[in-house]
DNA sequence: GAGCACAAACTGTGATCACACGCTAGAGCT
DNA sequence: AGCTCTAGCGTGTGATCACAGTTTGTGCTC
């Protein structure tokens, strides 16, 4: 467990299942989605420089597939290809952060909007059981934990609105945003946070009151933005 | 001119300029951005097979930057990536399409909304002749001189917004949409089509009235896709 | 003449090699 | 001792080869 990467690697293992790939498409294909799952998951620092050849070894591939999802990753913006002829995480500016809050809030207040009515009982009372362990989290102080529950609600939220293109856009973005916060709450501490935003969230799909659904996960990202924006470079 | 594809290539030579395509970056990069304008500009047609080691010869490169730059492609959305082991425009059902609007309605919105305020009178100017343009080439029946001036309007209205990532998700929206829309305005025509919501957006945009700019976007949208839906499969 | 089987051509994928460039660490000089 | 230049290593990139799978086209059989 040294290092994250090698502990959910090589990907010819059940272990790869772990963060949900399939094990029969093309390999390019499952690093792609292994590497996008760790970046979400914060197993890469912020500016934090990868190698195709270093993921290659630790994935005992060789470098071809790592390659073609690295060029997906730079597509999707949560890689940078440098002048260096290095390719790395980017180092977020503040501005840069608010650019991608801005877009979020559009995003992922539509899918709020769309998912209202859509979610059953049972799945409703699955997102008070994320809520209640995100609150446990935050008490524990274990960001990391808190992050992934937090990724799980919104997630499942937003899956629920029934539009693939729109949940594959917001994973993007979550994967570009991933990092820093990984990164920041784990050095500052999720002190700040409240769940608050989330009760309001499942209160409003319990009514089925969408224009009320994109409001509150518009306040949830907007009472998380300042604090990190704070923190960021420029 | 018999062939679009040879006709803009090989990337080599000076012509590479008329897709505003860079000549000293990495080749699989002006080969995405190459083919990403092509997608854009109806040189392909939905459901299309296109294959690696035929454009890297119509490009006059090696297949490996066209296979990167096809994956990237795949990653967007703007190609797929079929069981038969074969590359191929998507062939987009009525929901895809309308899934697509969805998002395209809000993240234009917020685009136009963004640009309010940000343009100068020579640029609104400007705005002014694409849309004389586009009158006339509706009147002159010419689907492809229309689509090219609409999409100049539509991404100078966007790109004032001074949000890059915003501005590149908006195109690779425009890149998934655009080989369906070529192809039904070439062989429908385009007599429904109107210019009044691109001066009701100018109009807005004289004003700074972000809101107003974001409704007629949005109204401007949302005119053209029941006609376009309609006429898309399921 | 119609249907089936086999073969050839094509597909994307993975792996490997050669290369030009940027960086770095070490040696040699002042 | 401090500075500079150089040699080596690591980087992404482009090209080529081998392979498994699918499709297509042809020639044979019934």
């Amino acid at each position: 467990m040294t290092d994250p990467v090698a502990a959910i690697l090589p990907l010819r293992t059940p272990q790869s299942a772990a963060f949900g790939v399939a094990d029969s498409e093309p390999l390019n294909g499952r690093v792609y989605a292994t590497l996008r799952a760790q970046l979400m998951a914060g197993v890469f620092e912020p500016g934090e420089v990868v190698s195709i050849r270093g993921l290659a070894e630790k994935l005992g591939t060789s470098t071809m597939p790592v390659r073609e999802a690295l060029h997906r990753l730079i597509g999707d913006h949560a890689l940078e290809a440098r002048a260096n002829r290095t390719i790395a995480l980017p180092l977020l500016r503040r501005g840069d952060y608010l650019a991608v809050c801005d877009v979020r809030l559009a995003l992922e207040g539509l899918a709020a909007e769309r998912t209202a009515g859509q979610l059953s009982p049972d799945e409703l009372d699955r997102l008070d059981e994320l809520t209640a362990g995100m609150a446990k989290a935050a008490l524990a102080d274990d960001p990391h934990a808190y992050l992934a529950l937090n990724k799980d609600f919104h997630l499942t939220v937003y899956q629920a609105a029934g539009n693939p293109l729109l949940l594959d856009l917001i994973e993007k973005l979550w994967t570009r945003a991933g990092p820093v916060m990984n990164y920041l709450f784990r050095h500052q501490g999720l002190a700040m946070q409240t769940v608050s935003p989330h009760e309001a969230i499942i209160a409003a799909l319990r009514r089925a009151d969408g224009e009320a659904a994109r409001l509150a996960v518009q306040r949830d990202i907007r009472e998380a933005t300042p604090g990190i924006a704070a923190s960021l470079p420029l």
